[in-house]
DNA sequence: GGCATTTAATTGTCTGACAATTATTTTGGC
DNA sequence: GCCAAAATAATTGTCAGACAATTAAATGCC
């Protein structure tokens, strides 16, 4: 469409250049680039732009490069927990820089994880039913740190979407769910609550085991206004302080 | 935990430092990073090393730079347009590496889509529906291309999604889905199939109007099965030929 | 006060050089 | 012939210094 670039500075010009190869599939995973010198020439800019360029792509992960004779740059292979990695790194921030509410945060997370449940309960291995009995092991743990506590938690809902056995879902999910944990860390649990989640969460697994996804429903939504009563009077015991 | 920064480069260990300090909070949004001249000896570094560093940054929308007197590297606000353009990067770049079938991307996009149902039957305004209204209009025009029937189909489900009133659930499963459109676009439509498919928009348009979850999940099911049964017949048609 | 000009700070780019790294090739010893 | 060590060549990483381009602020003129 528009023709008139406003003015890009040279190295981002390279590296779109570059990237848009990549992405249109000029260049496959495990090319090598041009030289830094001979992409200079072919360019025609210094080395130090194109250097700058491809600084800009490695930051994305789309190249990586190697000292040394017949190094240079290649074409990465994203892998799925790369690009995990990188979501949730933007997710964070977007989310950290925007003043969420905790409530809209709490329900866009929910939601997108009853996503999986038909599925889940449908595939459900017992390997990952096991994976999540484990976790709610660990969460039972008495003196167990609120950090050990969330990053448990974490795993078991990971676990829960890998239930539904589609690794792209998998990845949006997992990478969703995890950038908002951050957000859903501003709750300290006590005891009571622990174990009121651990009850649901058991609840998740005995859904699971007998594919019955409307039980599995019912606890994600109990755990979903459990976790929102939780929010809000931390908020209203902070106004009252 | 582990101490041994295994050789990273030092524009690579100034980009990781830099960005720990914006994570972190000791940068904050609108603030100015020193001078790349300060930063130079601030690092112990040359100009060239720390302009490296800047440009890892910038290219993950972390910072901007303005040119001039006063000028320099800001920190960047990550709106959610940006965020969601670099969601669609990586996850299209990930499912074009990783040979996902048709079958599995079109499952995991419409297990996302659904997640906004419940909420969007509730919320959705008259706005919202004259949008998909003047979408599915759109994708009524005779003669109207592959490329624009599917950036209006992209459009459709923003607007579905966005009528669940959350940014947060917008902003995640317009990213998702909208990664995945390469790979929905290696259906060709036919007219009859537009047909069928505008149906179902209209379908989807109708139950929102009277909230009625029940129908929206129907025909968003509906939707799905006739799209993997358009993929097996496109892959069946190019096994015989 | 308002407008044009100058100034200073800062990023963008170029050039040329050298250091560090690493696969390949050559050499030397046996 | 074969193996190890050394030289070689290609390539990225870093540095220093320079100049161009841009832009906000200061200055001067009316």
């Amino acid at each position: 469409m528009k023709s008139a670039t406003p003015e890009k500075s040279l190295s981002a010009q390279i590296a779109d250049a570059i990237r848009t190869a990549i992405v249109d599939g000029r260049l496959l995973v495990g090319d090598r680039l041009p030289s830094e010198a001979e992409l200079s020439d072919q360019h025609g800019v210094s080395r130090a732009t194109v250097r700058e360029a491809l600084k800009r792509l490695a930051a994305q992960s789309l190249i990586r490069t190697e000292r040394g004779a017949f190094g240079g740059a290649f074409v990465n292979h994203l892998s799925y927990d790369a690009a995990r990695a990188q979501q949730v790194t933007t997710s964070t921030l977007l989310l950290g820089m925007n003043a969420i509410s905790f409530q809209v945060a709490c329900e866009a997370r929910y939601a997108l994880e009853r996503s999986c449940t038909a599925l889940a309960a449908e595939r459900r291995t017992d390997a990952l039913l096991d994976r999540m009995r484990t976790e709610i092991d660990t969460q039972s743990t008495p003196d167990l740190s609120d950090e050990a506590f969330c990053a448990s938690d974490v795993g078991f809902h990971r676990a829960l979407v890998d239930c539904a056995g589609n690794e792209v879902l998998s990845y949006h999910l997992a990478g969703s769910v995890e950038a908002m944990q951050p957000l859903m860390n501003m709750i300290t649990f006590t005891a009571r609550s622990r174990a009121e989640i651990i009850d649901l969460h058991r609840a998740i697994v005995a859904g699971l085991e007998i594919r019955d996804v409307a039980s599995v429903d019912r606890a994600l939504a109990t755990l979903e206004a459990y976790t929102i009563t939780l929010g809000q009077s931390v908020l209203k015991a902070r106004a009252t302080r």
